[in-house]
RNA sequence: GGCGUCGUAGCUCAGUAGGUAGAGCAGAGGACUGAAAAUCCUUGUGUCACUGGUUCGAUUCCGGUCGACGCCA
């Protein structure tokens, strides 16, 4: 790999229109997409994660889209992996390549790197969880001080994700995670251009309603009915499926349960906003705009 | 038409034995390295429906008006 070859990162809030924008430039620089979305990439939530279209991938070659089953166990460090594996060969090939999501961390985990940590092991999360569970978070917080007093002063110690995490590396290593979590930005052998695409607060409020309505006609409701037996995997701790089991469950209607997806949605679509404003290596443009394609050209031809 | 209950933050509702009020949700902001569409943190002044009265003082007590719901005609 070379320094002339570039991953342009095409990404923002959800429903902002990244997939078209995406595979226009993929088509214009003659080159393949892959996917920054943690949700996608599992085959089963295709109309509730807007996964795109048959037409679309078939269109463009895409990576990394409904290409794992939602009782696989993936997380960001994989993804990272394969995503750079994934470069080395298609540089060969291609000046560019187009990475298109709103995944924050597993962009960053491409950009920027990612620390070598062991994966979680499920009996000792599950372990960890039970001990949440009976004994409350004073026991996690108390057993983190004890391990990693570092970690301790500086964690969220209200966060049971960050304590069970943080808990799981200090055991299994026998180290402190504060020791090993070194959070250095590695250099990578290709440029990267970070093109963030966004639109005025009502009118992607608006996209999410739409987005919303056309998913449930093209059958969200029947995709979640039939994932329901697997409710508890973290696949399908995502918006649009959750409030439907609610629904299902019958603690409320089939309307309210779509207003839920819409504001969660909505609040979703903050915290990527929240995320990535703290980057200031990406340019913005309106996703609204006339002729993005060539805008976002004629800034590449610049960078 | 009569009787009763209710009318408090965008929504659902607490509360004040009379000293102008507070939760959840939503909204807004933020954090976040193997769960990340996840997880977590911060943030609550609103003619206490309107209008008279009692009172030093009423959102709170009393009367009337309007509105909602229920029951009886």
């Amino acid at each position: 790999m070379s320094l002339n070859k570039t991953l342009v990162v095409v990404l923002g809030p959800t429903a902002v229109g990244k997939t078209a924008a995406g595979i226009e430039l993929a088509q214009r620089l003659s080159t393949e997409i892959l996917s920054a979305d943690s949700r996608q990439i599992y085959k089963e939530l295709r109309i509730g994660s807007a996964m795109p279209s048959t037409d679309e991938l078939t269109a463009i070659p895409h990576h990394f889209i409904g290409c794992l089953s939602i009782t696989d166990n993936y997380n960001v460090s994989i993804y990272g992996t394969e995503v750079l594996n994934l470069l080395s060969t298609k540089f060969n090939h291609y000046e560019q390549m187009v990475m298109v999501g709103g995944s924050g961390l597993y962009i960053d985990a491409v950009c920027k790197g990612i620390d070598i940590l062991p994966d979680p092991e499920p009996e000792l999360r599950q372990s960890l969880k039970t001990k949440l569970e009976t004994e409350g978070i004073s026991a996690l917080q108390q057993e983190l001080k004890l391990r990693d007093p570092l970690y301790y002063s500086q964690v969220d110690l209200h966060n049971p994700s960050r304590l069970i995490r943080a808990l799981e590396v200090c055991i299994t290593t026998g180290q402190a995670y504060s020791a090993l979590r070194l959070k250095k930005t590695v250099q990578r052998p290709f440029k990267i251009v970070k093109l963030g695409l966004e639109l005025p607060k009502e009118i992607l409020m608006q996209r999410i309603k739409l987005r919303t309505a056309s998913m449930f006609e093209e059958g969200l409701e029947e995709e979640a009915r039939a994932l329901l037996p697997y409710r508890n995997l973290n696949a399908l701790n995502t918006v649009g499926y959750k409030e439907l089991f609610q629904y299902f469950d019958g603690h409320y209607s089939k309307a309210e349960a779509t207003k839920k997806i819409i504001t969660n949605t909505w609040r979703y679509a903050k915290r990527q906003y929240t995320w990535f404003r703290k980057d200031p290596s990406i340019q913005w443009f309106r996703s609204d705009e006339a002729h993005l394609a060539d805008v976002l050209i004629a800034h590449l031809n610049r960078a």
